[in-house]
DNA sequence: TCTGGGGTCCTAGGACCC
DNA sequence: TCTGGGGTCCTAGGACCC
């Protein structure tokens, strides 16, 4: 059996369990320090039940509640948060697995399992204790879900939230699937419901009860792979809590669209410059660097280049960057958001060093401290400030 | 008036190598 | 000179998740 651990509410809990003052009120947690042109990363049950919902702009959201409390998003917090629920549920001594910030899975092995199909007590027991726990130590609640797989204990653990427990069994599988729209289940987003839809398949007994062949002749691997993970009965894999990332990027929305190609190239400077910070704290450093402009005239615009060396030097992926730009032609183009973003890294301890590169990195390195010390933004480079809107 | 920001994985075509 | 078959790397774009 697995049990799916999943926090309600979790950045907008957090935040009431440090500010009692916001306990019991609606809030959102959005994503930049203003209030306004930013959406919904998270609301509490306060909000959710005025229909205030994740994603939401919060201009909306104000709308439906004008005393809405807001707190910008801090990761750090939540982070931090999310480690030491991390250990408290390695302690229990589960092949311990996790899922995402808020999630986390653990395998409990047949002790879950009574014979007949019926209700797995320890399970239940043990998922009660685990409540409490993070209860107790976090002033949070959490929701698990308790299945014979990764996929049903992850929606069984959304049945009763918040602050609930269910249980996927032998007995009551069909039954439980049978109310829940396939939508429901994790891996089948809109373009995929579309399909199923089209399919006759409405609910996830529907789609529990298709053959590997009929998923994989509509769906490719998609189809395959929903198809192992709604099945599995295999234990839980062990995995790397903390494994290097695949790719490192930010991306900013601006308040208008501009064609002004200075402020674009201080804004992609900018950029250029979090992601290179970023990679240089996770010692990491990037050959591939991609650019995305969304404008409405172009669309999404992303060009993509890989370099013979890795960087994490902010000033070089800038530059990198505008020769993924020069695809777009010698005009700038009307934008609204754009991201960079890199990839392909290698670790710094294995990187070669040449003498001209030790000033700039001893450069970079003081630039760091210097952040690091007084808060970020304390020190950059002069060409951000072309322009009196940069944060 | 579109609607943030951070990611992962998969597919498919082209270039290039043996 | 043409042709086959096997493979990798790179780029672009789509779908999905929190």
């Amino acid at each position: 059996m697995i049990l799916h651990i999943d926090m309600d509410a979790f950045f907008a809990s957090v935040e009431q369990a440090i500010n009692p003052r916001l306990k019991g009120k609606p809030l959102i947690v959005g994503t930049r320090e203003r209030k306004l042109h930013t959406v919904v990363c998270a609301a509490s049950y306060e909000a959710k039940a005025l229909g205030i919902g994740s994603g939401m702009s919060s201009e909306e959201a104000f709308k439906i509640c004008p005393d809405l409390n807001f707190v910008p998003a801090e990761q750090s917090k939540y982070i931090w948060t999310s480690g030491r629920i991390l250990e408290l549920i390695k302690g229990y001594g589960f092949e311990t697995v996790y899922v995402s910030i808020d999630e986390f899975q653990i395998d409990v092995g047949d002790q879950g399992q009574s014979p007949n199909g019926g209700c797995p007590s320890y399970a239940v027991a043990l998922a009660e204790d685990i409540r409490s726990k993070i209860h107790k130590n976090f002033n949070i609640t959490a929701s698990v879900g308790i299945a014979k797989n990764c996929l049903l204990a992850k929606l069984a653990s959304k049945l009763n939230k918040p602050n609930g427990v269910a249980v996927l069994t032998e007995a009551n599988l069909a039954e439980i699937l049978a109310k829940t729209p396939v939508e429901k289940l994790c891996g089948v987003g809109e373009k995929t419901a579309e399909i199923f839809h089209d399919l006759g398949i409405k609910t996830c007994l529907d789609l529990y009860a298709k053959t590997p062949k009929f998923l994989e002749r509509n769906l490719g691997k998609n189809g395959l792979n929903l198809y192992a993970s709604l099945h599995s009965e295999e234990s839980l894999e062990p995995a790397d809590d903390d494994p290097d990332p695949k790719s490192v990027g930010h991306s900013y929305t601006l308040p208008r669209s501009t064609e002004n190609p200075g402020f674009i190239r201080a804004w992609i400077r900018l950029l250029a410059d979090m992601v290179g910070e970023r990679l240089r704290q996770q010692g990491l450093a990037a050959a591939t660097t991609h650019l995305w402009l969304n404008g409405p005239k172009i669309g999404n615009f992303g060009a993509q280049k890989t370099f013979p060396e890795a960087t994490n030097d902010g000033c070089e992926i800038f530059r990198r960057v505008l020769v993924n730009m020069s695809k777009l032609g010698p005009q700038t183009p009307k934008t609204r958001a754009l991201g960079v973003t890199c990839s392909s890294f290698t670790h710094t301890r294995y990187l070669p060093l040449f003498d001209q590169q030790k000033s700039r990195e001893s450069l970079l390195e003081a630039v760091d401290r210097i952040n690091d010390r007084y808060g970020d933004g304390s020190i950059y480079p002069a060409a951000i400030t072309l322009t009196r809107e940069m944060p």
